[in-house]
DNA sequence: GTGTTCACG
DNA sequence: ACGTACGTGAACACA
């Protein structure tokens, strides 16, 4: 008799949405009490466009969204050969939302130049500038602002951007999102099917842009202010100057190494068959697995360890190494196969038209505030074994010019020293010591020239724990050893280090009670998996707690010194250019006769990019290609 | 899509 | 007692 109340509420479809249960969303299309359905005035004479961008000009915000592509994806017709065209662009101040269809008498050029002029007069707010900058190169610069950076600041832990959810988040207001109003397809291929719902979605997006951003303004001039305007922001022009530039690509030397693996990686299959006394798909652990340890087949001692079955990770097989003389030839295919797939026929998948490798770089996807670099990774290339190390020969500059590549030495330790204010650890790095060294003299308590490989191998295992995150089951974990002994190594170093602990624990109250942990400079990621009843879960909370602190204000140093890099050498009219960072190393592209310069403005600006209790440090190596450069 | 593995800092 | 080292991205197998 109870009558069953709507449960098709905002709330739920916001639940949905969050876990991502796609397929009940368009069940709430005429429940939800408003999808919000924003009008959009839509523009095709040249004399509405024109009275537009007068109107806007006196906005001192504008949000922009826009759809480009070139012809031949057009409602799937291969139209091959045609050009990047712009379609739509979506203008929205704070009240009127406007889209202009570009089908009729509307040059692309005339737009472009109306944007570039309202760029000088007011502030364009873009969902992704930095891809909107491949497009629109003239843009001003100085006036132009993103608006999922700024939202990363306020919250660098959700999976994405979306103006669907900053909307409701923090405009109160239901917008459908992108899968709902176009589905998953590409725009290009429903653009004249689905014009209407590609409107809204522009429309949509541009509106949000600039509503939204206005909305955070307060914390973006407040606690955000160095971040966002002398940091991020500068940052991503020099990013979006990063990817442009590219790194060239030796083409037929990356084919001939991967040739010279492959013929090895043959013989390899052919050896291991032998030995298993059949064929199989090495590259299936689940296949592998059941080969090294089933009863009937190898029946080497397997430790399960993974949800599906036995784990044949790396760490295991070297300890089964000894058992069998299979184990060794598959830890060797392993290590060829990785190298041909992901960096052979990856790279050589990504080598652009002009020779050139063009990464991307993501500034709003790590919790911690690091970049990311995608399609592809280039913050991955191999360089721990001398095999892999060798696809860093095929990384080269162009004519005229030599790769200069700086390194910060132990950057998150001296983070680490200056925030905990230890004097051991300061005047370790204030002495020039070898940081693992000193650590190993401390807690194994003999002098510095005593110290054997062994302790120092475990003084700077303990030195990694303490920056992941305090914890004794990691560190017995990493050295194989016992929880019992990795205990002590960490009792051993709060002693010689005794301000650490105290600081340390710091680091998880302050989160505690804030609900996010916070760098130097004030970025801030919220950790709510401290307050959860599962001890995992919460126990990670507390690693991270210690964790971001660290590596997240060392990611905001090496941001600083890349924006002043930057800028000296284009205020010193140079030829030389960043073309890659790699959390802890920038790899700059300098002219020979600027080499001696860049030496200088490395050095200069990484070791002073901010003032510590103790010295920021940098390695720095030139040569004619990556790998001699380091 | 999820899980496993492995490359980097 | 609990049982993972922190942060990423790409390839591959398999359901
Ligand atoms: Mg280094």
């Amino acid at each position: 008799n109870s009558k069953l109340e709507n449960i098709y509420t905002n709330e739920a479809y916001l639940l949905c949405k969050e876990w991502e249960i796609k397929r009940l969303l368009p069940r709430f299309e005429n429940n939800v009490k408003s999808l919000d359905k924003k009008d959009y005035k839509i523009i095709k004479r040249l004399d509405q466009v024109e009275r537009l961008f007068e109107r806007l000009s006196f906005e001192e915000y504008v949000g922009v969204s826009y759809v480009r592509f070139p012809d031949s994806d057009k409602d799937g017709q291969m139209t091959l050969f045609g050009g990047d065209e712009l379609r739509l662009m979506a203008l929205s101040d704070r009240k009127e939302c406007y889209v202009i269809d570009l089908c009729d008498d509307i040059s692309e050029s005339y737009i472009a130049n109306a944007l570039y002029d309202l760029s000088c007069k007011c502030n364009i707010l873009s969902f992704n500038l930095k891809d909107m900058l491949y497009d629109f190169e003239g843009l001003n610069r100085d006036n132009c602002f993103d608006v999922s950076v700024a939202f990363y600041l306020l919250d660098p832990t959700k999976k994405e951007y979306s103006y669907d959810d900053i909307a409701s988040e923090y405009l109160n207001m239901m917008l459908p999102g992108r899968e709902e109003l176009i589905g998953k397809k590409s725009i290009a291929s429903q653009f004249d099917s689905n014009k209407d719902k590609i409107i809204e979605l522009k429309g949509n997006e541009a509106y949000v842009a600039c509503n939204g951003f206005i909305k955070i303004l307060p914390e973006l001039k407040g606690e955000y202010d160095n971040l966002y305007y002398n940091i991020e922001m500068p940052l991503l022009f020099t990013l979006y100057d990063m990817e442009r530039e590219g790194i060239y690509l030796d083409k037929n030397a990356l084919e001939e190494y991967g040739n010279t693996l492959n013929s090895r990686i043959n013989e390899l299959e052919n050896n291991i068959y032998d030995l298993a006394g059949e064929e199989f798909n090495i590259n299936s652990p689940k296949q592998l697995g059941e080969i090294l340890f089933s009863e009937d087949k190898l029946g080497l001692p397997g430790s399960k360890k993974t949800k599906s079955g036995y784990s044949t990770a790396a760490d295991v097989l070297e300890k089964l190494a000894p058992e069998h003389e299979i184990v060794k030839d598959i830890l060797e295919y392993r290590g060829l196969a990785k190298l041909y797939s992901t960096y052979v026929e990856g790279l050589l998948k990504a080598q652009d038209s002009d020779g050139k490798i063009h990464c991307n770089f993501q500034q709003t996807v790590t919790a911690t505030g690091r970049l990311s670099c995608t399609e592809p990774n280039l913050q991955n290339i191999p360089i721990r074994l001398e095999l892999g190390r060798m696809i860093r020969k095929v990384f080269y500059p162009r004519d005229g010019f030599v790769f200069v590549d700086a390194d910060y030495s132990q950057v998150e330790l001296r983070v680490l020293a200056h925030m905990s204010g230890d004097e051991g650890l300061i005047d370790s790095f204030n002495r020039g010591d070898d940081i693992h060294t000193s650590t190993a003299s401390k807690i194994f308590d003999v002098e510095p020239e005593d110290v054997t490989p062994l302790m120092r191998r475990t003084a700077k295992a303990v030195n990694f724990g303490i920056v992941y995150g305090e914890s004794s089951f990691g560190l017995s974990e990493n050295l194989g050893i016992s929880r019992k002994e990795a205990k002590k190594y960490i009792e051993d170093y709060f002693k010689v280090y005794p301000k650490m602990k105290e600081f340390l624990e710091s680091l998880k109250d302050k989160a505690r009670e804030k609900g996010y942990s916070e760098t130097l400079l004030g970025r801030k990621r919220p950790i709510i998996e401290l307050s959860s009843k599962n001890f995992n879960i919460r126990s990670f909370g507390e690693r991270v707690a210690m964790n971001t602190p660290i590596q997240g204000t060392a990611a905001d140093i090496i941001k600083i010194a890349m924006v002043n890099v930057d800028r000296k050498l284009r205020d010193s009219n140079m030829k030389s250019r960043l073309i890659l960072q790699v959390h802890d190393e920038l790899l700059i592209e300098a002219a020979k006769e600027e080499e001696d310069k860049v030496y200088d403005i490395l050095k200069d600006e990484m070791m002073n990019a901010i003032s510590l209790l103790v010295p920021l440090e940098i390695d720095i190596h030139s040569g004619n290609t990556w790998y001699e450069a380091k």
